[in-house]
Order: C-alpha cells, then sequence, then structure tokens
DNA sequence: ATTCTTTCTTGACATTTATCAATTTCTTTC
DNA sequence: GAAAGAAATTGATAAATGTCAAGAAAGAAT
C-alpha cells in the first residue's frame, strides 16, 4: 500500500520498521480519478501529501475564469496548499489530478507529531523545505528576466518529464504565457 | 552592538542571556556603505546574514547587462543567497546595500551549531523558511497571474516600506518591468 | 469504428510592454 | 548652493504577447 512512500523514505533517511509503521499508523491513501479534486480554493488544506502514483497540478482560478498554475507534482513529490498549512486559513489554490493518482495523505497534528519524535524525519522535511524555497526562487528569477521562449526551454531542461506528461496549455499557465503563445514559441524554437 | 539582533530574537523566542552570547560569539557585525557589495555572482555564500540597519537588494546582470531583482530586505529580515548557502555553489546573486547598512554576519558551520545546539532557534529557523516559501510562492502566483499594475498595486499593499524606501527602477525590475513601464503604470493609477 | 471531447495550431488583429532618446526632477557631494 | 550624478518622466516607435475565432489533430469513451 506503502511501498513507493517506503522506497522514497529509505532512499533519504533510514528508519527501522517500527518508525515506518508508526508515520503509517496514521498515513492514509487517497486514490483520485483525473481532473478530481483533492483541494478546493476557500478549504482549508490540512494535510501533508505525498505522491505516489500519478500527477496533480496547484492553481487558481481568476475572475474571468482564466486559470494559473502554480506547481505540478508528480511521483515522490509533496504537494498542497502550504500557506493554508501553516496558518489554517482558507486555500487559495485548488489542487487537482492530471491523471489517476495516488497520495498519502498525513493529517498535520500527527505529521507534526512525527516530526518530533523521529528527528531524521525532521530534517528530511526541513530539507525538502528550504530546497522548494530554493526552487521558487529560481522560479521567480526565470519569470522575471526570461522572454517567454526562455521560460519554456528553461522549464523543459528543468522538468523534462513534465514537458512530456502536462498537457501544453497547462505549461502555458505554469509559464505564465498564453497556450497560443507557447504553441509559437515551441514552433520557433524547433527550427533552431 | 547587537541590539536589535536581541530584540528581534526576543520578539519571536526565548534565550537566555548565556544563549544569546554563545550566538553572538560567533556572529560578526558588518558595515556596508551604499553601493557596496555584500555578496557578488559568482562568489561563495557562506553566511546567514541579519539586517540591523539599512537597505539591501538580490539581483542578477544579465549578458545584457540589465539588472533583475530577486529581493529586497530590510531591518530585521534576512538575506543572502540560499542555493549557494545549501549547495556551496558559486552564487548567482549579487548583495548590495542600497542603503548604509549594518549586517550581522554569522558562518555556516556555526550557525548549524547554534541550530543543534539551541532547539527555539533551530525552530525559529525553520519557520522563517517556511514563510518564506510561501511568500515565494505567492510572489510566483502574482507574476505569473497579474498585469504590471496589479504587480505594482500587489507589491505596494505588501510592502509600503520598501515602496517609499526603495528606488523605483529598482522596484521595476523586481517586479519584471522596465522603469519607464513603472513610471506610467504609476501615471495611470494615480488618476483612479 | 464512430463520436465526442480535449488539446493544439494557425491567422488576423488588438493590446501591452519594451526600447531608445530626450528632458526634467531629485540627490549627493564638494 | 552649484555642479555632477542618479532617478524619474515623457514621447515616438517597435516588438512581444494576448485575444478571438476557426479548424486540425489527438485521445478517450462508447
Amino acid at each position: 500500500m506503502f511501498e513507493v512512500f517506503r522506497k522514497y523514505l529509505d532512499s533519504r533517511i533510514s528508519l527501522t520498521d517500527e518508525q515506518f509503521d508508526r508515520i503509517t499508523s496514521v498515513a492514509t491513501l487517497k486514490k483520485l480519478r483525473k481532473k478530481q479534486y483533492l483541494l478546493q480554493q476557500g478549504d482549508v488544506w490540512r494535510f501533508n501529501a505525498f505522491i505516489q502514483k500519478g500527477c496533480v497540478r496547484v492553481y487558481t482560478v481568476d475572475d474571468k475564469g482564466l486559470e494559473h498554475v502554480l506547481s505540478f507534482a508528480q511521483e515522490n513529490w509533496w504537494t498542497g496548499d502550504r500557506e493554508s498549512l501553516l496558518t489554517g486559513n482558507p486555500a487559495k489554490f485548488n489542487v487537482d489530478a492530471i491523471e489517476d493518482s495516488e497520495i498519502v495523505l498525513i493529517a498535520k497534528p500527527d505529521f507534526d507529531l512525527i516530526c518530533k519524535e523521529i528527528p531524521v524525519f525532521n530534517d528530511m522535511v526541513h530539507d525538502i523545505i528550504q530546497r522548494s524555497f530554493v526552487a521558487s526562487q529560481n522560479r521567480i528569477h526565470a519569470s522575471i528576466s526570461y522572454t517567454a521562449e526562455e521560460k519554456y526551454l528553461d522549464f523543459v531542461k528543468k522538468y523534462p518529464d513534465f514537458a512530456v506528461r502536462i498537457p501544453q496549455h497547462m505549461i502555458a499557465s505554469y509559464l505564465g504565457v498564453t497556450a497560443e503563445t507557447l504553441s509559437r514559441v515551441r514552433k520557433v524554437s524547433a527550427k533552431k
């Protein structure tokens, strides 16, 4: 049931079977069909979510009905709305499945307890957050510095697996350009 | 010498005098004149830096000589290049003083030791990183969703003190637009 | 296999933002 | 307080990107 999660944890930290069982004792497995929501704008997000299988997106919908993708996540990534989790305020973001997915959920109070009980787990979590922060700094830098074409090439280079797996219009939205612009950009850079 | 730093720490966690002395025993105070570098692109960044006084910017310079501002920081904020600090790779960013500034520096190995020795300090650090991550997520969202005008209004609302303290062309660069565009945007929104 | 839906592409045109150059305003320094 | 330097504004024009609409291609469902 939690094989992928176990493999992930073993690849980063060493846990005894007891510790792993302790973790899974508070974990639940959620299966999502394509297009199903994991979280909807306005609800409070209370979990740490680890993706065992599939692919999700985090996004908002604005007044005009346009979607803006904040992030993608696939196998062995964590997802959710950190701000809502941290503050307890209603989420600004939706999370839904791009493909049928399997998500490990651990409610915040349980998660926090585990962090206290298992220091290496805690260290791992902090390391992940720190790296996420660095990654988002780099994304900001790309966003304010690059042209549409540069943004796309940078994205493909950084996340080649996303580039083939995720519909282009969602990638466009992630990059902050329209689907039409991305289509044209791809056409131009294909020739080079 | 470290009064501002002490006040800052006292406002977030409780430390004994001994613990505070332990921290400052490995801290140095760096004074920067306006325009002086704290870090230059290409050098490795090895510190945690707390601003006691003044204001700095973190930015890159691209091939065309254009500057792109990743972040500002002022009194009671931390700054530096987290990626370089984390990985030991040369920094992508410059950091320099927008005004004469006073910065508390703690080298990474010392800082990590202190985190181990003083759990509440460690917790504080993680909390800061987590909040920084959330803030940068929000900035990404603004960057991909908003028009130039919306970006500026959002910035002013979030950081009213920066808006009055920092030259407009740097704010423009932070928002990912040209100085001319920001000037026009301000003119238009002033009328409303 | 056919239909239905979603995604992607293309064209024509509109809008936003960038670029370049000139001028004005504001700061800093001596 | 005059001179120099930096920052901000403005105008004219160019380039990039967005919008709208239509059709083609690809994928999913029956």
